[in-house]
Formats: C-alpha cells, sequence, structure tokens
DNA sequence: GACGAATTAGACAATATTGTCCAAAATTTT
DNA sequence: AAAATTTTGGACAATATTGTCTAATTCGTC
C-alpha cells in the first residue's frame, strides 16, 4: 500500500500511530498556508483546523519553519503521486487520437486544477518561493522537472506513430499544458471549481488547437474542424 | 500629460505637491506587499523603502487596508495603460505576418512579464483576491475584461484580411496569451528576468506554433516549419 | 528672512503571535 | 488494572506590529 508510486526522497517518517494526527496538522497547514500566506498563518489557527491543540503541533511537527516545509514536502508528494497516475492513462496508441486525448485532458485538468493539493501547492510556491529557494528548487526538480519530460515523452511516441509531427517534445509538452490551463486560471485562482461540462469545453478547446498545429502533414488529420 | 489614456475610475487624486511622495509610497508598498503577502507586509518596512517615516504613509494614503487598495489601483491602472499601448502596435496589416507578430510578441512580453507593475499586479491579486472580492472584480474588468477581447479585435481583423482562419477570436486570444506566458511563467515567478535572447525566441515558439494552428488553410500559409 | 505646511523621529498603548513550560486529563500499551 | 506516553488547556515572557500623538525640524513660498 506504499502510495509513492514515483517515490520521493522528501517527507520520510515512521510513527504510523500518530500518523493521523501528523496528516491533519498537515493538512490544516496547507490550507491556512495558503489562503494567508506565511507570515499571516498563525499556528493556533493551524490547530483549531486541525482539531489538536497548538502544543501538539510543536510536538509532531516543529516550530512554524519546520511545519511550513514539511507541509510542501507533502503536498509535492500528493500532487506528484497524482499527476502520475493520471499520465499512466495517456492514450498511447489510441484508435481516436483526438477524442481520447480530450479524455486524457479531462482528467490531468481534474487533479491538475481541482485537486486542493495542487492548487495549493503551486500558490505556495509562487509565494514563497523567494523565501525559501532550496525548496523551489525540490519543487522544480519533482514538478516541472520531471512532468514535462514525461508528457514529452508520450507525445513522443504519438509523433513517431506517425499521428502528430513535432520537432521538440519538450516544447509542445509546454505548449500543451499551457493552453489546457489557459482558461482556467483566472477563475481558479479563486475557489472556484468548474463544472464537468466546462472542464470538458475547455479540454476540447486546447486539443483542437494542439492538433491543429502539431497535425501530422503527411496523410491529412482526421476531421479537425 | 495624462497618463490614463484607457482612464479608469480608480485612482484620482490631486494635490500635485506631494504626488512623488505619494508616488514614491505606492511603489515601496507594490514591492512590499508583493513580496511578503498582506500580513508580512509592515508599514514600518514600506516607509523605510520608500525613504518617508511612517506618519507620512498614514497622512498620505491613510491605514495599512487603504494603502493596499490604492497601491493595487495605481498597479492596475499602470499595467493596463503599458498593455494598451503595446496593443497599439499590433500588426494590422502585416507585410510578413509571422515576423511581425513575433516582434509584437516580444513587445508584449516585455510589458506584460518584465514590468515589475504587471508581475506585481498578478501575484497580489493571486495572493488576495479573496480577501478582497470587489478589489478582484475591479481588475477582472479592467484585466482580462478588457485585455482579451481587444487582443480577439485584431486577430479578428487579421482573420478577415485571409491571413488566418478563426473560429472563436476570444478564445483564439487566450489561446495566444497561453502559449505566449507557457515557458516564461516558471522562471518569472522567481525574480528571475528572462534575457532579450531569450525573449525571442519565446516568441517566436508561440507564435509560431499559434500560427501553424490557425493558419490560413485556403492559400497555403507562408514559410511555416 | 519669515511664515505656514508638511515631515520627521520617537514615544506610546493595544494587540497578536511565537515558542516554552507545566500539571491535569486522556489515550495507548503492557 | 497499572504504567507509560501523548495530548490538552492555559499561563508565560519575548517580540513585533498597528495606529495615534507630540514636539522638533525641514521645506516651499512669499
Amino acid at each position: 500500500m506504499t502510495i509513492a508510486t514515483h517515490d520521493i526522497r522528501l517527507a520520510s517518517n515512521a510513527d504510523p500511530a500518530s500518523r493521523t494526527k501528523r496528516d491533519a496538522i498537515l493538512d490544516a497547514a496547507a490550507a491556512i498556508f495558503s489562503q494567508q500566506g506565511f507570515a499571516g498563518a498563525s499556528i493556533d489557527a493551524i490547530a483549531v483546523k486541525a482539531g489538536v491543540s497548538r502544543q501538539t503541533v510543536y510536538n509532531q511537527v516543529g516550530d512554524k519553519e519546520k511545519l511550513f516545509k514539511a507541509m510542501v514536502a507533502e503536498l509535492t508528494q500528493r500532487s506528484s503521486a497524482g499527476f502520475f497516475r493520471v499520465l499512466d492513462t495517456f492514450p498511447i496508441s489510441p484508435t481516436n487520437l483526438q477524442s481520447e486525448l480530450v479524455d486524457f485532458a479531462c482528467r490531468l485538468l481534474r487533479t491538475y486544477s481541482c485537486d486542493p493539493n495542487s492548487r495549493w501547492l503551486i500558490k505556495l510556491i509562487e509565494n514563497e518561493a523567494s523565501r525559501y529557494p532550496e525548496l523551489f528548487e525540490v519543487w522544480k526538480e519533482y514538478g516541472p522537472g520531471r512532468k514535462y519530460p514525461a508528457i514529452a515523452a508520450r507525445l513522443a511516441q504519438l509523433a513517431l506513430a506517425g499521428l502528430i509531427e513535432l520537432d521538440d517534445p519538450i516544447l509542445a509538452s509546454r505548449q500543451f499544458m499551457a493552453l489546457l490551463t489557459a482558461e482556467i486560471r483566472t477563475d481558479v485562482l479563486m475557489g472556484k471549481q468548474p463544472s464537468d461540462a466546462e472542464i470538458d469545453r475547455i479540454a476540447t478547446n486546447a486539443v483542437t488547437t494542439f492538433l491543429k498545429a502539431f497535425a501530422a502533414r503527411g496523410h491529412g488529420a482526421p476531421g479537425l474542424g
């Protein structure tokens, strides 16, 4: 039942007994820190949200800085795990490229933009990166440093199969993600959750444009508008 | 010398005498607030950075909340003005679409991503939007609410001239901007300023993919690839 | 140079937070 | 049930910040 499929050298603890309590604290910390910022988040508020006493926070995790780092490590792990779980469903040999890629994009959008872990993580990194450069480096290694190459590899397979045409898979992967997250960025910044229909529409738009740009010109791409 | 070309009903003050001092305060506030967050920014730090005494901050702008709102209003105005100044250089009737659009994209990238005003504003909105929903609404009206339609109108002109092919100009404008900001988002989050060469490369990549996706299929797009 | 307005440095109370300590209570283990 | 460990709630000093007040100083203007 090890969750860490792509295991990360970040969080590593024993104590299966206090796991739940520690997790509750880290969950609460993620919510409060990402909402209030590092300075604005008070240990008291986190303790209350976690349903523990303040002293327990100090016992389990340590001071504010340790708490912050432990929480970011936890979020990084969860977010990364979720991403790669979805990536495993990439349509490598699709019968209908357009529709299967749209389905994949929907799944990605759901875990990338609707999962609180990922949203919080992004916000926290954006805000406190300058305060903790080493945290930023670790995130960059496990976030963009792995996600884009992983997508690029899948796209390269499609290109090899002659389904699309690419020069630079890494660039294509970045553009794929950019198109995908283009429309929701603004809304998702607030708590707004896009509906299923909206996610579908966004994914369709992104994939359509992506396939138009990278269509295999050799044998004429099927039904693209 | 009225800067407000697309004048905004936000900041409006008289006092040309204390203008410079007030501006220094708002500048400092923008830097500190965006770096430290609302809670983490201290009035003292802002006063020091502005080169004024704390009391002057209170005299000129008011308490912390008023200072924050005034600063966001100012940034919104500056950012918007800068954007529309660049937009006026959009190549509506280009002789070489690709290269002129790349040049335009470079200019946009420079003001959109390298100008501290815009960067700070985005960060502040992202962070404190939930704290000040009314501020978020105003920004949305003057930011995305005007920028995307404005770009969409230019793209529609290109489409009308038969240079590109679009169904949904608004969607295309969002995707254009998404492709443009795809590669720098991560780096720009930190203080990192992309070099001129890098900006050029990014703009070229974005425009190339955009034109591949939206090429006029009727008379074969010129030299794309 | 003199006048009025703005600015400064610092004091000040009120408030909030951090991190520690401790004894009572609850929980888990033996 | 007894013992060991964890958790709790509150007290506590140390520190930082906010916003106000005041007296001295500087600045712009006549």
